[in-house]
RNA sequence: GCCGGAGUGGCUCAGCUUGGCUAGAGCGUUCGACUCAUAAUCGAAAGGUCGCGGGCUCGAAUCCCGCCUCCGGCACCA
């Protein structure tokens, strides 16, 4: 959880929780798991950690079927889509995934069947038959979405059998039932299911929450709640054509139910990258990792409950999760996004019209480590925006070179001076802000380490300002601004993590070219351990007097407050045309 | 109903685990300064009974009890 934990450990995997491939990714995704994931992924990289950072789409299940089969789609087909989709919509907020793949890849189910028949072997697995709707007219059976009904809480007619999304509960039983696919009236019959023991692993989960001090202390002692009103054994079988088979010859037409699968592609992907790697022992790297399974709240019982009780089932053949950073959802406009009422915002339209630097800056500006929910809103994003990264940082980052450019040709100036101490607290702060920073992105909070950034960028901003380099040319400019240039140095690299297309445009002004600034992110070891005796020693600065800055110009552009305005409309007459 | 979280200046929040610096920050407001910079920046000021009521304590926003208000979760739902 600290700076130490992270300086003890040399590889990392990380995990994203996998979209279900049905629909496209919206600013509630990027903000509870994948922008803190990559935060943190990137993060560890630039300390020179050996980092995987995995994720792939969900495309099991019912809802996928019958989706697909409304747009006339094979089931792969319509998978495929949204594969590319999301692949490209996080490409487009820079989401530096290692390995975005798939859990109906060859090599994931070929890891669910062999982790099925493990499970089996060591007795965790039994048959039972249940009672479920059949259409006799279709010939199927009928899971989840198939069946459609008047829900038993609100009386809303047309719902599915396992939620209704007018008032979001589930219901027992459905009531007037009527197939999906034809209409009629379905028949109840018996099936024969597959069950996975979850009731006997009560205690050996009750133990690993109470004793794992990196889990979030609230969340543990809700799942403990629910261990302690009992856990059921739990359903891993659907009778549907989309989904993992049951490798078992007597299990004809049985597919795996998604949450069976899916996060054991977390594992099977993995597995897929290392084995690509010159002599690494996949299982053992695993095991000799820190494994972090990012995830937003809905799906805290899977994280907490299914998976590792399932690891357990195999013996820990590969190891649980060290960390399972759960975050809360995100509201907009203090209300909850909902895509049935189309009160949300899908990221490529967001992308499409924001620079994705702005979305990452203000997300992770309100991201806290818990499971609070947290608030999109427009006026505060245009304040985050135009007051914090573009007036605070962005202009203090132009304001310095273009001060260089003009008074000094663009060359990094010799300081003259000796340092007064005003300076030395300057060479400080440079020495000590990455420091900083990486005890707040070691424990997963980003807001605060972007807080930390903005103080940093500030001091050096009234630094600029009191030392008024314009007005003592002759005497203590070039010491300034020799400062000041080490100062945005630093700023880029501790930023890079939270606004990475941003930073690679800093350091080309700042005259790096790509491939040394390559070498500047990946050979430095940002982390100073212990070791700060040399505070005020000039060894510390990295931009050498001579040096020459490339092109300047302003970083980001304004955001105007009739635009925020126009989606604030925007999204109120989405809403109005829905309902 | 049960479980959990929250209630701090106009707004957004930090602080509460391990009670004690004059209760902090950013934005907003008012006044002033500066001009290198994207009308950016810097300085100063105003502004809070820390939800309510009790209790422990030399001392509580911070611990305990009760109450009020708001929010979330309640199982197969990504």
């Amino acid at each position: 959880m600290n700076l130490n934990f992270i300086n003890n450990n040399n590889s990392f995997i990380i995990t994203g929780a996998l979209p279900y491939a049905n629909g496209e990714i919206h600013l509630g995704h990027i903000s509870s798991t994948y922008l803190p994931a990559d935060i943190f992924a990137r993060f560890l990289r630039k300390l020179g950690k050996k980092v995987y950072f995995i994720c792939a789409s969900d495309d099991y299940g019912t809802p996928i079927l019958i989706k697909a089969e409304k747009e006339n789609k094979t089931p792969e087909q319509f998978v495929q889509y949204w594969n590319s989709r999301d692949r490209e919509d996080f490409a487009s907020i820079s989401i530096s995934f290692d390995k975005f793949y798939k859990t109906s890849s060859k090599e994931n189910v070929e890891f669910v069947q062999d982790f099925f028949l493990k499970l089996k072997d060591n007795g965790y697995i039994y048959e039972k038959d249940v009672i479920q709707f059949f259409c006799d007219y279709d010939n199927k059976f009928l899971p989840d979405r198939y069946v459609l009904g008047t829900c038993p809480y609100c009386n809303s007619d047309n719902q599915y059998s396992d939620l209704c999304e007018k008032c979001g509960r589930v219901p027992q039983e459905i009531l007037d039932p009527k197939c999906g696919i034809c209409g009629k009236p379905p028949t109840k019959k018996s099936s024969k299911h597959y069950f996975f023991k979850l009731s006997s692993f009560s205690e050996k989960l009750r133990t690993w929450l109470s004793e794992n001090e990196n889990l979030q202390t609230d969340i543990k002692r809700y799942v403990i709640n629910w261990i302690d009103e009992g856990l059921d054994d739990w359903d891993i079988t659907r009778d549907i054509s989309w989904g993992i088979p049951v490798p078992l010859d007597n299990a004809h037409g049985k597919v795996f139910y998604g949450w069976f699968d899916n996060h054991l592609c977390y594992i099977s992907t993995t597995m897929t990258i290392l084995a690509d790697e010159n002599n690494v022992d996949g299982k053992k790297f695993w095991n000799d990792s820190q494994i972090y399974h990012f995830i937003g709240k809905d799906i805290v019982y899977h994280h907490f409950l299914f998976l590792p009780a399932m690891r357990m089932g195999v013996d820990n053949e590969y190891k649980l999760p060290d960390f399972i950073p759960c975050r809360g959802h995100l509201m907009l406009q203090n209300q909850k996004i909902s895509k049935s009422r189309n009160w949300y915002i899908g990221l490529r339209d967001f992308i499409s019209q924001y620079d994705q630097d702005y979305l990452r800056f203000y997300l992770a500006s309100i991201s806290s480590y818990s499971q609070d929910d947290i608030n999109f809103d427009w006026d505060l994003f245009y304040e985050k925006i135009n007051n914090e990264l573009i007036d605070n940082v962005g202009n203090f980052i132009n304001r310095v070179l273009s001060y260089t450019k003009k008074q000094y040709n663009g060359i990094v100036p010799q300081p003259i001076t000796e340092f007064d101490s005003d300076d030395k607290i300057c060479l400080e702060k440079i020495s000590t802000i990455e420091n900083e920073v990486a005890k707040f992105i070691s424990s997963i909070e980003v807001d605060k380490a972007l807080k930390e950034i903005l103080k940093f960028s500030n001091y050096f901003n009234q630094y600029f300002q009191t030392k008024s380099p314009w007005k003592n040319k002759e005497g203590t400019a070039n010491t300034t601004v020799y400062l000041s240039l080490n100062a945005v140095r630093e700023l880029t690299l501790v930023l890079e993590p939270f606004i990475p297309n941003s930073c690679s445009k800093i350091w080309l002004q700042l005259g790096y070219s790509e491939t040394e600034t390559e070498k500047i992110k990946t050979n430095e070891n940002v982390i100073d351990k212990e070791d700060n005796n040399n505070k005020d020693s000039m060894e510390k600065l990295k931009i050498r007097p001579g040096h020459i800055l490339g092109e300047v110009s302003p970083l980001f552009k304004k955001i105007e407050k009739s635009d925020i305005e126009k989606q604030k409309l925007k999204l109120q007459n989405n809403l109005s045309v829905k309902t």
